[in-house]
DNA sequence: CATGTTTTATAGCGATCGATCTAAAATGAA
DNA sequence: TTCATTTTAGATCGATCGCTATAAAACATG
């Protein structure tokens, strides 16, 4: 019928991802994409439209395949304090490895207060790891104790501050310690939460 | 000797803070700067030298005006928890009605990874306030009790943790609900670190 | 008032921005 | 093979980028 595409769509979003992951939206131009992308700019904007929608399918590419996945896991833990740990512990040694932070929480800063469509989609997001967190944690009491101080919802939602602080922290070149000790007070309020 | 300027330095600079605090380094232009502040271009790079050098007086200017004095009220507070408590309303208050976040913050995202000297001073600042919570909390229990978990650092970074996500949050449009519910577990850690 | 110095306003520098046009290359269907 | 269709490559669009050269305007000093 017609010629066909050259290159693979999902390795060259991957490529478009990386840069607007290490440089943020507004300093990554067309140029600096077509070029990691190893396309030329027409075949870009043929493929995926203007660089906003480049950045809308970089941003569900990152989602599916980094944020919803480690929830997934959670869910799958059998313990959930296993998860949860398991969970901050990658997080850590992957903020450590890799100094780009993440792709949601940057979209948050950046491009969120500007762009209605896309805020509700990383609020959505963010709510969806703060759902996770909530979930693991309901599993760990099923039984609700009225008379006690503890509150699953906002247990999680410490335990998302932690996730966005220690992104934040290690895209700024937080230290290891620094990392490490937030993470490992996140766990323990699970465990606080699960009971002494 | 010469012609004396016809703008007021101070007041001129937090024109320019406004812009790179709500629209961030990269999507503000000179020529945007310029506007705000009612000078022009000549002007600015007279004074101010050029677009970083800009930048960095506006950083310096905020961290001032904005996060030391709110440590140092901090330190001022006769009781901790007090001060404490004021600290994270005051910052749940501003954050729901100006959704630019903090300025401090989104360089942390957006300058730090690029700007070796910016970097160190905005870890700098975020130790500065992670300090002055440790310091609330060691008023809190001048008696170490090494018997029991409390961790003073810990707690602070916990603290420092919940600051930064509210400012995320904050600028990605998060619901009310969301930031008081953060803001009063970061209290409550501290009331647990006082004691039952 | 005359002089020296700095700030102002304007215009414009080369470079790069996001985006698009043209035309050649490459394919499947007829 | 011929044709219709799509993707390539490269050039280039007008707009805007950070920044600066130029010269008139506005002051303090002698």
């Amino acid at each position: 019928m017609a010629r066909p595409r050259t290159f693979d769509q999902p390795s060259v979003l991957a490529a478009a991802m990386d840069q607007f992951w290490r440089r943020g939206y507004e300093a990554t131009s067309v140029r600096d994409l077509a070029s990691a992308m190893s396309i030329t700019g027409a075949s870009l904007y043929n493929a995926f439209g203007d660089k906003r929608s480049l950045f809308r399918h970089c941003l569900d590419a990152y989602l599916d395949t980094y944020a919803r996945r480690r929830i997934a896991e959670l869910d799958a833990s059998d313990d959930p304090i296993r998860g949860i740990r398991a969970f901050f512990d990658n997080l850590v040694e992957a903020s450590l490895k890799d100094r780009r932070g993440c792709l949601l929480v940057n979209s948050a800063m950046e491009v969120a207060p500007w762009d209605d469509e896309l805020a509700e989609l990383i609020e959505a997001s963010l709510r969806e790891i703060e759902d996770g967190f909530h979930r693991g944690l309901e599993r760990l009491s099923p039984e609700p104790r009225s008379h006690h101080r503890r509150d699953a919802r906002a247990t999680a939602r410490q335990m998302l501050s932690a996730v966005i602080a220690l992104r934040v922290l290690a895209r700024a070149g937080g230290d290891g310690d620094r990392l490490r000790s937030i993470a490992r007070s996140a766990v323990a309020l699970a465990e606080d939460y699960q009971g002494p």
